[in-house]
DNA sequence: CACCGCCATGTTTACGTAAACATAGCCACC
DNA sequence: GGTGGCTATGTTTACGTAAACATGGCGGTG
């Protein structure tokens, strides 16, 4: 910068002020300053800036994987809305989903460069570490149940299990199967209660769960034990990679879908559209939580304190070609 | 810092010291620097630091999205990678995949906080948008030819497709059709050669390349284009979801898979062990490429100067249930 | 016992920036 | 024409850290 100064024979204070944008700097003198940053290759040091500010124009992001649809997709409409706001994303894996690795990833977060934090999380994993956030750093909460201590952005998992139940149930099904995430996932615990819930109401029997892990892998286990069971004509499965997995666990016990069983997932993921057959399930809208998040933590970093609360994304269901009204008898 | 030092009744270079782990601290002072910290709640500025020692231990991630399989993958291992060297890293979208886009992520860059950049992206969009890279900013470009001016990290994509191809005429069939990416993707482009040159090699007739845009439903329309043909025996899909479509066009056309037609992905994402049929595909090792990206980013950051190349991570042919010999006649 | 050298710690300084304050020149108005 | 205020620019300072250099005390060795 003092180069630039000199080179274009003024104060570095006028060089800060025409890089930074800041008026009162009359138009003859901006461009023979422009002209010397342009002739030495100048770029500001955002080191220096941050640390002259006090501020990063940064935001973490804390998250276990991005192997989930959900997770990629829920980072990518953050990094997107935060560049529109002039922050950048900084990623903060935690190796693994232990005490250790949620750890390891807040203490790398204390010496990282960020204003706040939005953590993609199992919040009692947060519990478990009684990791303590470096005080005063702003945060948003997704996936979580710790709407009493942070303010919590998420998809609506209750409404959007309940449409798909009950799309089920108006098509006539005696009762709903469910194959559902880890019991460890706030998601998955979510989509369950409300299936439970939905078919207590309804005066219908509730079946046992099905667990997987996600993955289209478990699905397909799940499955198998589903279509062995020829009582079984209706299926919500937590979401569509292990829907995928249930279908074709149905269709290599010749159970017809939807003829015989009629299959929903959640997510909407875009390949969702061409499973055999077309599943109907449940849309979340990830670039709208992302956008919110950002907003959230924003604000907190931008005004006073964040509120405790939970923001609900409302959902979708999608119809496509994987529901029916059951075979009669 | 300076509190600390009054607190624990030590100079502040000997907090530094604690705090970076330098040697030459005896245990007790150590400790009582230590307790210090916690009891002011001290946590080191990283704006400072980074001043101080002109480098901010962070690697900026150019791209265009997430929602490719492929790329949220690769993003992963890099971030993986990248934290076990002590890195942390920094997503840099790009809002569109136009020359205002990729301008513009360049331009924030320039003002960003990080000692290295890693690239992926195809570089005709570099190219079209002669953006410079801040001089003496080290990359690595994945996803691309480059290997003239800058060190690449791919997959390789040619052997891959070769396999691929291999694998079919070995079975038995005449000659095989290809589901190719954009014609604007390098590594769609890669793909499809490699196929072409096989098939040439063998003497086969080369049919003419069906185009998706690497979506399930872009897959689909092709597949209903080769279904109508009753020539076509066995498909190269450029990758699995595109496959997934495919699959699913062959279905609903009554050509059984892999009975009538044989089917063969490139990727290998999980879902693909659970389509209908479990599909045969090329295994692409993204981790293996984060870590080599990690790697060489490093030894330009930390040593001399990048050596422009490709560096190929080699593919495996995963044989599943989607290819088969060709019905005989 | 004196001197040397080493180890633990302290002091000084600079990294690049922007806010706060200082100054000088100019114009308008009475 | 003098005074007041405004605008464009310059000067000083501090942000928090770690490298470089300085100091002092202690043990070992001749």
């Amino acid at each position: 910068m003092a180069d630039v100064a000199r080179l274009a024979g003024v104060s570095s204070q006028t060089v800060s002020r025409v890089s930074t944008g800041h008026p009162g700097v009359v138009e003859s003198t901006r461009q023979v300053v422009l002209d010397a940053m342009r002739e030495l290759g100048y770029r500001p040091n955002s080191a220096a800036r941050a640390l002259k500010l006090g501020e990063f124009r940064t935001i973490g992001v804390i998250l276990f994987t991005l192997a989930t649809t959900g997770n990629s997709r829920t980072v990518e409409a953050i990094a997107t809305q935060a560049a529109l706001e002039g922050y950048a994303i900084t990623l903060i894996p935690v190796a693994a989903p232990t005490q250790d690795g949620v750890l390891g990833a807040f203490t790398r977060l204390g010496e990282l460069a960020v204003d706040g934090v939005i953590v993609i999380m199992e919040v009692h994993l947060l519990d478990a570490t009684d990791l303590t956030l470096p005080p005063g750093m702003p945060v948003v909460v997704v996936d979580s149940d710790a709407g009493d201590r942070y303010p919590v952005v998420d998809t609506d998992q209750a409404d959007g299990a309940r449409q798909a139940v009950r799309h089920l149930l108006a098509l006539g099904h005696r009762t709903v199967r469910h194959v559902g995430g880890p019991a460890e996932s706030f998601s998955a615990e979510r989509r369950a209660q409300a299936w439970r819930a939905v078919l207590a109401d309804a005066g219908r029997p509730v079946p046992p769960v099905e667990r997987g892990d996600w993955s289209a892998a478990s699905g397909y286990r799940a499955g198998r034990r589903l279509a062995a069971d020829p009582s079984c004509t209706a299926v919500f499965v937590a979401n569509d990679q292990m829907a995928l997995g249930v279908l074709r666990a149905l269709h290599e016990h010749g159970r017809r879908v939807p003829g015989q069983v009629s299959v929903v997932g959640f997510d909407d993921i875009p390949d969702a559209a061409s499973y055999l057959p077309p599943l109907t399930t449940v849309h979340q809208d990830f670039a709208e939580v992302g956008r919110r998040c950002v907003h959230g933590l924003l604000d907190q970093i931008r005004g006073e304190r964040g509120t405790p609360g939970t923001e609900l994304v409302p959902t979708v269901l999608i119809h496509r070609s994987s529901t029916a009204a059951p075979a009669s008898p």
